[in-house]
DNA sequence: AGCCCTGAGGTAAGCGCTTTCCTGGACCTT
DNA sequence: AAGGTCCAGGAAAGCGCTTACCTCAGGGCT
């Protein structure tokens, strides 16, 4: 490996001074030097150590984020967000995958802190189990302790800047919709049940149904992993055991996806409405209605909370939720 | 921040002594004092500082990973298979998105280069301009001199290892698939012109036109970005300016449902095929047949060679192209 | 009892870079 | 011509950590 000696022992000058041309310093270098030393960095094909820089600067400028799983569509959408700020504002970004693992998640959140960055977005439902809530937010104020900033999507039990989709609104909105269409047997596809998110979203459906004077009785209710074919497991089952439903509100879409691949197995079709309205609702058939997040702006906002000046405290923004009929639900 | 020497102070040892208790070295070590030091960790929030860490041990340990875009379907599978075997390794992933741009992707080199990766994995079709694929050629050159390994997925222009999907041979096969079915007027939506990818697949298409004597003349192959809706644009023009097609291929499968939506915009239904079975392929109307690329496998093959014993010389390894025959296409 | 050996623990030399402070020659001033 | 000013360029002190090497007790040996 090249070193920034060897490059100044190449071009014939002093370290400080490779240093100050290669880093185009403000302070004023002969010409002739300056091509000499030019001349060497592209001979040696020389790099600079990016931690040696690092450590000598001492300034944070790589960002981490920590997602669930960036090849779930869920948080392919969020990350473009945060990536986008993040890139215009010529960061690094370093992406690490969870995979809903808290322990990972600590992990990852010391290995960030230990790589110096400036701020850390963490994008994904909380953990309802409240010891691992508290380790995670240890982990966390010792990061910010060392002036690192946080911003969380989709999470409240960090007391800090943090973006928050409105999941109860949302659900409630689905509900609101199915109901209003005419809906009384109304089942639900829910996501893990430690997740805030299907906590927040089945509070908002639950909500609806008091306010619509319906029941959304717990045997009507199916827990699945977030995915596709959990949700077609999940709804296989539903429909089997339950056959009078007239409708079914799934937690998120990739599970209303599997819904429909499940009930056109069965035969059957009856009403389906999804959740975060993502790029394949609308090409599915029929056109799945969903309840829409902007996935992407909960990103963009997220990083640009983290990035900007820290406000005095922590600071809340809310994505709403709207509701985008479209053909897989229809009036009784 | 706390450093190790507040540790070594905090606990009344050398930094020497605490480097080795932290790090678990084989030095035996009094065990009072193991716990001083642990102790005094744990009160001052003691976490490691990782670039004071890699210039101190020189060891390369992180991986980095340059994909188009991750939020794309493709590479977000493409990524899963990456991680797995990288996480598996115990290694650190640092994703970079290039959005296509060579520029980008140049820098990027650069950038983990100086972050001294052990790695570098290139996914996505590289470019059909030689001067853009000799710049890059230079750079990862550089790279590999200081000892870093790289793999690409996809692309034949770097003579390193590498792992490629047989793109020509799968566009034989959705050409021979429209042949067979007795289809002579095929439309194309391909790739962006500057991409090998699209360059492979058209070629593939050719050689099963040639060998089933069938034309497949440039007006009726248009170009697209990769993308949904740069598909459904450009089947919305090509069925307008070639109403007698009966087949449309669509390079990859985001273009496909771009097809299938403008072809119900249309209100007509002529065979499609797309290109890498995505997992929406299943769940779109009609369910598309399609050429599967295992793009898991993709990614666990790359890193799996990146991070090996290095090869006596560049090592190529293929990833079958497979017909995955549904609803979308039929006998004329 | 004197010697050497052993090994826990400390000392200090880097790792590759940035940046402060210093040097010394060129140029000005009176 | 002597003194002062300026400024390009260099010397060197870290940044936080690891680790080779050294020290110096304590214990076993003859």
């Amino acid at each position: 490996m090249a070193t920034l000696a060897d490059v100044a022992r190449h071009a014939g000058v002093s370290t400080a001074t490779a240093s100050r041309i290669i880093n185009g310093s403000s302070k004023p270098v002969a010409e002739a030097l300056r091509e000499r030393v030019l001349a060497a960095v592209a001979e040696l094909q020389y790099v600079p150590n990016a931690h040696a820089q690092m450590l000598a600067r001492s300034n944070r400028h790589a960002v981490g984020v920590i997602v669930h799983d960036v090849s779930d569509p869920y948080f392919a959408e969020i990350t473009r967000g945060l990536q986008r700020v993040a890139t215009k504002d010529g960061r690094l970004v370093i992406i690490c995958n969870s995979f809903r693992e808290p322990d990972r998640e600590l992990e990852y959140i010391d290995l960030l802190h230990a790589h110096q960055v400036a701020a850390i977005v963490i994008a994904g439902s909380g953990y309802l189990d409240s010891a691992t809530a508290a380790r995670l937010d240890e982990r966390l104020r010792a990061f910010e302790a060392t002036g690192g900033r946080i911003a969380v999507i989709g999470r409240h039990d960090h007391p800090g800047d943090a973006v928050l989709p409105d999941n109860e609104q949302g659900g409630f909105l689905a509900g609101e919709h199915l109901f209003t269409l005419g809906h009384t047997r109304v089942g639900v596809i829910a996501g893990p049940t430690a997740l805030t998110t299907t906590a927040d979203r089945l509070a908002g459906l639950h909500r609806a149904a008091r306010q619509y004077g319906r029941e959304l009785p717990d045997h009507r209710v199916v827990h699945a992993d977030f995915t596709r074919d959990g949700g077609a497991a999940a709804a296989a089952r539903l429909i089997a055991e339950q056959p009078d439903l007239t409708a079914i509100a799934a937690l998120n879409d990739s599970m209303a996806v599997g819904t429909l691949a499940a009930l056109r197995t069965a035969g059957r079709m009856i009403n389906v409405i999804g959740f975060d309205d993502m790029p394949i609702a609308r090409d599915v058939t029929p056109p799945l209605t969903s309840v829409r997040l902007s996935l992407t702006e909960l990103g963009e906002r997220a990083m640009s909370l983290a990035l900007g000046e820290p406000g005095d405290g922590p600071r809340v923004q809310r994505v709403e939720a709207v509701l985008v009929r479209r053909d897989s639900t229809w009036p009784v």
